[in-house]
Formats: C-alpha cells, structure tokens, sequence
RNA sequence: GGCCCCAUCGUCUAGUGGUUUAGGACACCGGCUUUUCAUGCCGGCAACACGGGUUCGAAUCCCGUUGGGGUCACCA
C-alpha cells in the first residue's frame, strides 16, 4: 500500500464578536500560508457556542475583514464541504453525542455545585490568598442523579474527570513544554443548557474536520493540556501544535478593542485595532498582510518587502519566533508608502474606490479615470487618507470651502494683504488664459513671480489656499487643472470676500 | 500567587560556536531636493538583560538571577 503524502489542514476559528482583530488576522494568514505552501485546505469554522457574546452579524463582517485581505478558505462559510457544518451552534448534536461517551465511559460526570457556589468558594480562596481548584466529588454523581437533577430544573454542567497524567507538547515553535496534569482542574465541557464549552467543542471539530495542524496564539498554550487529555479520552489524533508570539500595541500592553474606547475618552484618534479599522485608514491589504507576516516571523537575511507569492513561498513554521512583537504604525505607513508607489494604478484605483466607500465620501462617486488621475497628482502619498486629505477639495461645492484661519493669516492677509492682493492679479489673469492647460498655467505663474520679483511660493501658497481652504493639496497647476477655471475663479472671488469681510 | 512561555539597537528582526569592528528596516538626529503637504536622496546615533559555567573560542549550548508576557470562567 502506497502512503500519500498527507495533506495539511489547519483552520482558523473566530468566534463572533466584532471585526476581526489585527492579531487575529496574523493568526489567520500564518495557517493560511501554511496551507498555500503544502498545498493544504485551510478551513473557516464559526465558533459560536456563547449565545450571550454573540454581535450581529459579526460573521459577515468577519468575512469581509477575510476577504478585503485576500485570505480565501477553502471550506466554511459560503464556501462549503463536506465535513460541515462550519457553525458550532448547529453541531450540538455531535457534541452531545461525544459528551454521553464519556459520561458513559466515566471519563466525564455531572457537576451538581451551583455556579453560585463556586462562585463563593473561589472568591474565599482568594481572600485567603490559597489557589482554588474544583474539588472532585467522591463519589462522582451518578449518571441518573445528574439527568434528574437536570430534569429538576437544577443548572447541572458537566465536567471532564481529568486524568492524572503529565502531558507533554511537541510544540513547533516552543519546542517541547511539559505540563503537569494536576494543575488543571475537572473542566466543564458542557454548560448546564446542554452546549458545549470552548475546549470541547474546539477538540471535536477539530477532529471530526481533520485539522493537522493547530497554528494560534500563545495564549492558548494553557489550554492545550485540556485539549490532548481530551483527545486522549475520546481516542482522537492530536494535530501538531505551533503556538504563535502575541501581539502587543508599541507600548507593551495588550491591543484590544477597549484602546479604541479609552482614545477616544481623551479626545485622542483611535488607534487601529481590526482589520476594518486599518481598512478605513486607507491601507492597502498587500502592505497590511506583509506587515503583520513579520510579526513573528522573518524570511531570514534582509528581506523585508515581500509580495504574499514570495512570502507563500518563503514561508515555514520552523522560521516563526517565539518572542512576543510590538505593532508599531510607524513602519506599518512606511510600508504602506512604499507598497501605493509600486502597486499598478488599477489596482490603486479599486483601493481607493474601496477607501472611499468604506469611509462614505463623495469622492466614491468619480469615475475611474478620475480616480487614476487623483492619485497620479498625490504621488508620494503615505495613505489614502493622504489622497482623501489633498484632494477632498474637489468634491466640495464651491460655496462649501472652509478656510483654514491659520493659513488666511499667515498665506493671505499677512503683509498687509499681499496674498489678497496677488489673487487680484491672479483673477484677472486666469480670466484671459488660453488655452486653461498645465504649460498656460506654469507659464503665466512664472511670468507673474518675474514680474512681481518673489518666488514661486508667493503666488502658489494663495491660490491654494483660496481654491482649497487650506496649505494642502496637489501641485499648484494639477490643482487648478483638476478644478477647472470657471470653479478656480469662483474660488478665488470668495477668497477675497472673505478677506474683505474678515478686514471689515 | 501557582503553572507555563519568552529575552539582540526605542521597535520589528538577521544571526543557529569562529566569516561579526553584531547586519537590515522603521523611528530618531543632521544635511540635500522641493510652490504646500508628502515623497525622494545622503549621513549619523543606537543592542547581544545580568551572573555563573561548558569550550581553544559563545549573541549563539547549560544553569541561575532579573525582567517581560500568558493563563488560572458554565468566554473563546
């Protein structure tokens, strides 16, 4: 008999309550990555067995998040299989069935103790600074007391008699971690309304699913004795573990989505935390994904910028680390400033149509052609909300034009009204100009600075900031060119009302 | 606190006993380019946590200390 190379399977298993986080995301495109380097399946399963945690339609989210990343999965949601289905809350009965093994078997009984109870216990254990770990009833409950009990409308979970030997992981990434048996208590696999737990179902699926390989945070490394004694029990294959760093925010402390709530408290920008608030930013995915690959990861040698073909190809799970990484923005925008100058304008046009979509701006509306043409003016720039920022000006009506006081004072009304009056000039000649083109316009600014005897910026900074509001925006000439004369006029015509008004 | 994991520039990391005056990137500092904001270019600063071993030789191996992190739910 000929032995196939067998193939990989790995699974990422979000529960849904929100937006996928930035961690999560590494967590998802390192399986993923395994997957497309072996050839392997990579498997989305939803896990929602807390009915209470539960946010609407997270799942959708969740696989928008999946999608704007380019991060396919070959079975789940929308997508199918044939070892579904892919939504824990409509595998209780598998569960069930798994669950009254080891009831029967005696590896697993009813719990009596109320939550309450406990509660009590542990809250005492506390006070007396004593570690607490679930006593093991002796003698262990009856299968039938605990169905009556349950019957009885008593809140009976039930438990996992946990075996008493040591378990040792070979972990890809930690190498091999030891752990002792007696410091896990009886964990409950099944809550007292008859659903299971985290670890049960997660060990179930798992199998039932074919998971080769279990790729996730080292927050989880606790958990793992719970889920190979649990295998063990129930005669399951254990995959092969590889427990990833964690990601931190740049001050060391954990990126959750509570950051978000606090910055905003204090009046701060929110920092990006999911992957949709990196998405909103104006990120390209491709720069997102490269940047998180490295966290806890490298190709080796100075490679640094890769494209997701060369990292797929470059990537092994030996070459993972196992110190936990700060995210630093900073050098997330460096790569993203980098990836907009070398990503094709189609694909730049269809980001930041996607930008300007997510973020609801008016700018969504224009047409490709004008969109590759914003771009091609904002070179240079960072992210798209550095597009949005530099050419926001264009979709505003011209009697919307906020001007910025700063810049009026310091561009326009300084110098005794210097600025006003170069846009007096200005209007006057932008009036004749012919034919309105970007060597007209050049020309005519050139031959006002020689005939004025001042620079360049004498004469760009006011028309900026009459025809945006602002010091911020493309090129002079792009500027003018994109607005057109008939609205550069009317512009610069309120300009120096404002001006008059202001002096009045 | 118990158990577990981790430890190279401020940050992400390269480095797997000698090729290392420890390399790259971001940040930072200085300079140049520039009509704004950006971009770009050039240069600079900057690390093997500490203490013991092992070895002819250690950032690399072992032990300890210190420091950081994770986890101890009818959450996942």
């Amino acid at each position: 008999m000929t032995v196939s190379a067998e193939q990989r399977r790995v699974r990422f298993a979000p529960s849904p309550t929100g937006y996928l986080h930035i961690g999560g995301a590494r967590t998802v495109l390192f399986n993923w990555l395994l997957a497309q380097k072996t050839g392997g399946k990579f498997i989305l399963r939803i896990e929602d067995t807390d009915r209470s945690r539960h946010v609407e339609d997270s799942v959708g989210k969740i696989l928008a998040d999946l999608r704007w990343l380019g991060l396919n999965w070959d079975e789940g949601p929308e997508a199918g299989g044939d070892v579904g289905p892919y939504f824990q809350s409509k595998r209780l009965d598998i569960y069930q069935k798994f669950t009254d093994r080891l009831l029967e078997s005696g590896q697993a009984y009813y719990a009596m103790e109320s939550a309450e109870e406990l509660a009590s216990a542990r809250e005492k254990s506390r006070a007396e600074k004593r570690d607490f770990k679930y006593p093991r009833p002796s003698p262990l409950p009856t299968i039938d007391e605990g169905r009556a009990a349950r019957e009885s409308g008593q809140a009976v979970p039930v438990r996992f008699k946990m075996p008493d030997e040591d378990i040792v992981i070979q972990d890809d990434v930690l190498g091999e971690v030891r752990l002792s048996a007696s410091d896990v208590e009886d964990f409950i696999i099944q809550k007292h309304d008859g659903w299971p737990t985290y670890h049960f179902a997660c060990v179930v699926d798992d199998e039932l699913m074919g998971i080769t390989d279990v790729l996730r945070g080292q927050e989880h490394l606790s958990n793992t004795p719970k889920h190979v004694a649990l295998q063990n029990a129930l005669g399951f294959r254990t995959p092969r573990y590889a427990h990833l760093p964690i990601i931190f925010n740049s001050d060391g402390s954990k990126m959750s989505k509570r950051d978000k709530e606090k910055a905003i408290a204090k009046g701060l920008a929110p920092p990006e935390i999911d992957v949709h608030d990196f998405r909103v930013a104006g990120y390209a995915p491709e720069a997102l994904l490269n940047f998180i690959s490295l966290l806890g990861w490298s190709p080796g040698g100075d490679r640094e910028q890769l494209s997701i073909e060369e990292t797929v190809d470059l990537f092994t799970v030996d070459r993972i680390g196992t110190a936990n990484a700060r995210f630093d923005r900073d050098k997330l925008i460096a790569f993203n400033t980098d990836w907009v100058a070398k990503i094709p304008s189609d694909r730049l046009v269809t980001l930041l149509r996607d930008f300007s979509q997510v973020n609801d701006l008016s700018m969504a509306a224009a047409d490709d052609a004008t969109l590759a043409r914003l771009l091609e003016c904002c070179k240079g720039f960072r992210t798209f909300r550095d597009v949005q920022s530099k050419t926001g000006f264009l979709f505003v009506d011209d009697a919307d034009i906020a001007f910025d006081p700063k810049a009026v004072k310091k561009v326009l009304a300084k110098n005794d009204g210097a600025g006003f009056a170069m846009l007096e000039h200005l209007r006057r000649n932008f009036k004749k100009l012919d034919p309105w083109d970007e060597a007209g316009i050049e020309q005519l600014i050139a031959s006002l600075c020689a005939e004025h005897d001042v620079k360049m910026g004498a004469i760009a900074q006011p028309i900026r900031v009459a025809v945006t509001g602002s010091t911020i925006s493309p090129p002079i000439h792009d500027t003018l060119i994109l607005l057109g004369r008939e609205r550069t006029l009317r512009r610069i015509d309120r300009a120096i009302e404002h001006g008059a008004a202001e002096a009045a």
